[in-house]
DNA sequence: TTATTGACCAAAACCGACGATTAGTCAATA
DNA sequence: TATTGACTAATCGTCGGTTTTGGTCAATAA
């Protein structure tokens, strides 16, 4: 006779105390001991279901960066108004997002996207799929006749993206004279400048 | 009877040996004394000139950025192009001119002025100087009515700068997802469509 | 028979003391 | 009075011993 299982989505509920335990420790100081210790369970079933520690912290990660990329989306697909216009919505508002998540508490996974380079690099089709969705709404720009044609690629999309890096963590100063951190409603200033210019940028006849 | 000076361009002397020792071995580890050594001085000999070898260091980098910037500002001034032309051939000669210093030679003091964050702060009239010269071109191209005269403020400016920030090191990843080293040709490539897409945004009617 | 466990292992992190290096000082010297 | 180099205090790197911890697997429980 077959042992059946005693914990049935296991899976889950480790995830959620991994989640909640590097939130509240950090990654580093919380032990895999620590997390079977939280739901009562020996530490060896924790690797029956992730081969390694970091492994947990990626799929936490990558839940976090499709529950982002779906609200965006989600965002996108509902807006009526033009591409052009969505586009520029949506680049001022995932800047703001972030702000606020990195903001909020540093230690916290979510942070960890967007602060952590290696990280970053391990989930990085967050920002493929974030390019993606921006040359889309490119494609549909193009084909309103908000912008020409031509502009409707991955160059361009890149181009957007690279532009407004700056306004991401961990916000690298190569243009300003203060070290002092960036509050948010500077962020939101400068960022509004910046994404109006570039939008606006190709609104003009192709070059 | 005064003793005469035995060594008349002491400063000099010890800025071109720092900058060479530095050069080759890296600020870290070329001693004070090794500096002193190969002038046949004495150690304390460059204290007289410098309160610390952090000094030296700065001192070499704010003459870096002085060169760099009148450079970039006589090229400015003698260009016959149209201002926001010349806006657009100045970003675009700077991001080259940065990666080459860099590429060259990681350990040069004149690279350290753009890899480390530290010394940007401590140099970080250079960022405000450029931005001063981005502004002045705005203002040109605005009295020559390339652009709105509402657009030529230093909130623009630094749109710019922040815009721009991605093409300089430490080359920061916020919209690509491969990890590899960006090469001259792909920065060239991807910094020519940002720019056009900033100077066009530029030339479109109030926003 | 199979899901689960926790003792076990090796490797990495941590610690703290010791020794070496060196930035910066200053009384002695030219 | 310009210059020096021995001196000091503090930092840095090293190294052994100790602890922690990620990951394994034979034993156990259902």
């Amino acid at each position: 006779m077959a042992r059946p299982k005693a914990i049935e989505n296991r899976i889950e509920l480790i995830i959620e105390a991994a989640d909640e335990l590097f939130a509240r420790y950090g990654y580093e100081r919380t032990s895999v001991e620590d997390i079977a210790r939280h739901l009562n369970i020996g530490k060896g079933s924790i690797y029956l279901d992730f081969p390694t520690k970091e492994e947990i912290l990626i799929t936490i990660l990558r839940r976090h960066a499709q529950r982002m990329h779906e609200f965006m989306e989600k965002k996108v697909e509902s807006s009526s108004r033009s591409p052009l216009k969505t586009l520029q919505e949506m680049m001022e508002e995932s800047v703001t997002m972030v702000f606020d998540i990195v903001t909020r508490d540093i230690h916290t996974p979510e942070a960890l996207l967007h602060t952590s380079i290696q990280m970053k690099s391990r989930c990085s089709d967050f920002f493929a799929r974030k390019r993606a969705l921006i040359l889309k709404l490119l494609v549909k720009a193009a084909a309103a006749g908000e912008i020409s044609k031509s502009k409707a690629n991955e160059d361009v999309a890149l181009a957007l993206m690279m532009g407004t890096s700056a306004l991401f963590p961990p916000y690298y100063n190569n243009y300003f004279e203060t070290t002092s951190k960036i509050t948010k409603a500077d962020l939101s200033k400068r960022a509004t400048v910046l994404i109006k210019t570039l939008i606006s940028g190709l609104k003009k006849a192709d070059y």
